[in-house]
DNA sequence: AAAATATTTAATCATTTGATTAAATCAAAT
DNA sequence: ATTTGATTTAATCAAATGATTAAATATTTT
């Protein structure tokens, strides 16, 4: 009864890894028991249907998510400013290491949004983040922009989170390699910073 | 022996819609027979197979999505800026039009690069184009930032897809419809040119 | 009209795949 | 040592799926 633990957490690493390379259509519940070194009827045995593993790795994959960009959003000890550079250089930093989370990701949330965003955590609702409390401040003070802060976040997340979603593509048409690629992801830690800065201010 | 065409066709739109839809794993034969009203009998005996009938019409995504570009970067009757102004302009309408396409392409060519980038023409190699003569032109005479133009190409081509690849997650987090969506984008027709050239800008 | 070609129908294959079962083996606890 | 629970093995199901076939029907060409 007091098992290892790790048996169920073995499956579900290679569940993780299996599906995310592979996204859910495309993977075979046999892939992931031979990724995790254990029997096929094992994997059943202990999580039923292919359908319920793969719930149970986004579930996880997406409440990890959520809560690492709230964490940052709603810190009340940091700027505004310093937020944008923490976001850039935290997600930066997790995408080197996770390249394939984000196209994984989305690509399930399209072909079953309803699902997925039952799992989403309501508070992390970002309009009402202490990050957009704090650039509605900046506006009134500094007269910044009268911008929809939603281009401002979403440019944000686009320069950081789409070039690795293309990374193949950037890869092929640029014949950069990897290392280069990886390299120029840290440099735009600290460019994206102040290129969303200049948006910000007023001309 | 010259038959209407219009039944190849008919199942080539049929399988381009389910393809892009449900990407290659997820998309049964089955389907695309029913969405075009064809047999899958007769499905099989145009096109062998699935994967050939992928093959097809990946490739005339890509050779579209390639040449499009490509016209509007190698044009030597438009500036540097009005090429930056096309470019948003031409793909945010598109991509209204078909927001599905990114999400379908990026997430194919991860799965299987080689055979998608043979399909690439050679000559659509961006470090060659007008484009980035220009950019080189403008940099010396006007001493705009010292700045690799991959970084520019990659944020303009980032904050025009980006938002379309994470169009349900947008929505959910952000509570707009598809309608506000699409006119945010339309806005950005306008914004991500401004943006471009501020960042192009030496401070 | 006759011949040739295109399309449909329905049946059928062989594989793949998610899932289950029952018996055997292994490990740990009592 | 025995019992209990965890894991493996191997066999097997049933359904889904890509693909093929042969015969029937429709359409076009000659």
């Amino acid at each position: 009864m007091n098992k290892d633990k790790s048996t169920e957490e073995k499956i579900k690493d290679a569940a993780r890894r299996v599906f995310t390379q592979k996204g859910y259509a495309a993977t075979r519940t046999r892939d992931i028991a031979e990724a995790s070194g254990v029997n096929l009827a094992l994997l059943n045995y202990y999580f039923k249907s292919k359908e319920n593993l793969f719930d149970i790795i986004m579930l996880e994959n997406i409440r990890e998510f959520s809560h690492s960009v709230l964490a940052i959003l709603n810190n009340r000890d940091t700027s505004f400013y310093q937020k944008i550079e923490l976001l850039a250089a935290h997600y930066i930093d997790k995408l080197i290491q996770n390249p394939e989370i984000p196209i994984f990701l989305l690509a399930e949330v399209k072909d079953n949004p309803k699902k997925l965003f039952a799992a989403l955590d309501k508070r992390a609702d970002f309009k009402n983040s202490i990050f957009v409390q704090q650039w509605l401040e900046l506006k009134d003070i500094k007269k910044t922009a009268a911008l929809n802060p939603f281009h401002i976040i979403m440019n944000m997340v686009s320069m950081i989170i789409f070039p690795f979603i293309a990374n193949p593509m950037i890869r092929n048409r640029t014949g950069m390699n990897q290392e280069q690629f990886n390299n120029m992801m840290l440099e735009r830690k600290k460019l994206i910073p102040v290129w969303i800065t200049e948006m910000i201010q007023q001309k």
